[in-house]
DNA sequence: CAGTCTTCGGAGAACGTTTGCCATGGAAGG
DNA sequence: CCTTCCATGGCAAACGTTCTCCGAAGACTG
């Protein structure tokens, strides 16, 4: 039962090879008595139609790589989930190549993708700059779309979330519950994400101090550096001279921020807010949950899918797109001053939590 | 440079089609002269071999199919990664699929990817029931092997890490800190891992007490059960019955049980110790840190990988191989009468931690 | 020096589809 | 009744490889 092919339908239906592809591809009309029999006879073999010549033949493998930076940075598995229905909701198969943050590795995968014939590629580059020539290369060959971040001007179609609304967003916030020493604590990575969000910051925060947009601190993207930052401002300032709002650049940077605070025995949100980006898991399960901006994953995915099929290979000379979605304010303990933080939650166990079984 | 077939290498070469094939895949000698001839119209032409037209004829896609319950479980994105890195370093592509929990999705996905002629699967199986026909199914078609849960005895070859083993490890820790009282907070689920650790708490408990073994409260495997859980426990007991450690089936229980645990003001580890399994990076985030047992993801991979090849298709009738890991005791902090869980930690900075950049 | 190997190269048949083109036959139109 | 035309079905050529034959040498052996 395992290797049924289009010929052997045919001679059990007692018709031709072509006859038959054509039932099962609609391609042309069949006599109904015909269609019939070849039904009946791909169901009693149980024929699967073999991907792999039918790919040779037609010049499309149904199948699209998706290439990221490190599938262990806590936004992207949600990313790719949801990037991986939409296409298999579409019949395409995901290839993944995960590059662990290396543009070098970044670059042989694609091409690796490339020589397997992909009908596209969605890429989250992992760097800004040595990400590009690779990038573009590749895009010359096939549809691609960069997600999440970006990789310079003109070199693909783009989908990621609008960073500077959801600074906005933030900011607003922020100011809404009376903040006003605000701090940045951003990374100086080359992922597009950390400059833009922290441009939105200098422009925005002007709005409520002067002196907050000089109050940036860089580092990466990584709880680590969330740590070392609140070690660095706290210790250097006296106590007044200490900001109300840490705005930090995405959860990683939040949640250990909100550590060692604790640690250092500062009250949260009462002495200083804290407010994340991204909305990964980790954020509402810090204490205090983080006040974040949500990205709108699923609208990403389904946008960066839509934007393959969109492009006739030919029409490869049209503008590039750039895509960017609004995203929402997750409004969480760590923000807000009437709060007692540490105390127990009122209703404990019936808010929806993130879950997640093994 | 877009489409370079062998035949135009070959009419470059001045030699034949066979000639050039045979040259690139030293499937035969090939005079000296020649093969330098080809290789360098190769060169010339840019050319790349078709993966799908070799594919067809050779009856072998170089491609492996992964299947999984769900790629925000945050244990399996380090699992993926590794298990790409293996695959990968042996030339072969990797097609993703999420199945969702669902054993109805993981069945169209394991078909769908048949049908794409993968190589081989690796499958972990969303349901330890009801995945079993879809499994045995696509073991009977090509080589398998089940990753990190079981799927009923005797179905595919199988990876998982030893969690008696692993369980054995957490017991003897907690004896040797001196408790006595120990609760287990696992899981009832389907998965495989459920039941192992369970049996293997009940088996060992015994040794510090032989009313442990009883004591056991079973939800899933969720930050939100480890929550719920110490809310039954401490509120269902006095003081004095309480247990002096949870044992915790895995990390994200024992986060959730840490978390109330804080807020209830239970003193960690001074009145009771929380262990957990796995080893997720937010083991290493939590306050104060998890105890846990590390899977030994990176070998896993490696002998998942190792497996596919060893089985030559043929040979299918040999008896089913199941693999165990040993695991190993990672000491942290929600351990260990002698500590102040809440103190700053002596060397802020310093040590390493698990990071991850956006 | 004739015969038998070995070595290298080419022709061509697969692999399982899709699809352009032609053949047939009956219906419709003159 | 003869054309013209659909509607249907089959043949065969692709798609780009790999691999089995075969043949033509040259290298040995007796």
């Amino acid at each position: 039962m395992a290797d049924v092919t289009l010929h052997d339908v045919a001679r059990a239906s007692g018709c031709s090879v072509s006859t038959v592809s054509r039932v099962l591809a609609g391609s042309r009309p069949v006599g109904a008595a015909t269609a019939a029999r070849v039904r009946q006879a791909v169901e009693d073999l149980g024929y699967r139609p073999n991907h792999v010549a039918r790919a040779l033949r037609s010049r499309s493998t149904g199948t699209i790589g998706l290439v990221l930076p490190q599938i262990t940075n806590p936004f992207y598995p949600t990313l790719v989930r949801e990037l991986t229905y939409a296409l298999h909701a579409d019949e395409r198969a995901v290839l993944l190549a995960d590059c662990d943050d290396d543009p070098k590795a970044e670059a042989g995968h694609i091409s690796a993708l490339l020589d397997r014939q992909v009908d596209a590629l969605v890429v989250i580059p992992a760097h800004e700059q040595h990400s590009r020539t690779a990038v573009a290369a590749a895009a010359a060959r096939v549809p691609l779309v960069l997600l999440d971040r970006g990789c310079g001007p003109g070199v693909a179609d783009s989908v990621a979330v609008d960073n500077a609304a959801g600074m906005a967003l933030v900011l607003d916030h922020l100011a809404a519950e009376g903040r006003r020493r605000l701090c940045f604590v951003g990374a100086s990575g080359t992922a597009s994400a950390a400059a833009e969000r922290r441009t939105a910051y200098e422009a925005g925060a002007g709005a409520l101090d002067p002196e907050a947009p000089g109050r940036v601190a860089l580092g990466d993207f990584s709880v680590a550096w969330g740590r070392a930052a609140v070690d660095r401002i706290w210790t250097e300032r006296a106590a007044a001279q200490r900001p109300d709002a840490l705005v930090c650049a995405n959860d990683l940077i939040a949640v250990g921020a909100l550590q060692r605070l604790r640690q250092l025995g500062a009250d949260v949100p009462g002495e200083v807010a804290v407010t994340g980006f991204d909305d990964i898991p980790l954020a509402d399960l810090a204490d205090p949950a983080v006040t974040t901006v949500r990205q709108p994953v699923a609208e990403l995915a389904a946008e960066a899918a839509r934007l393959l099929d969109r492009r006739p290979v030919s029409e490869q000379a049209g503008p590039r797109r750039s895509i960017r979605l609004a995203p929402r304010l997750v409004v969480r303990a760590s923000t807000g001053r009437s709060s007692a933080s540490h105390t127990p939650k009122s209703a404990p166990a019936t808010r929806p939590e993130t879950e997640s079984a093994q």
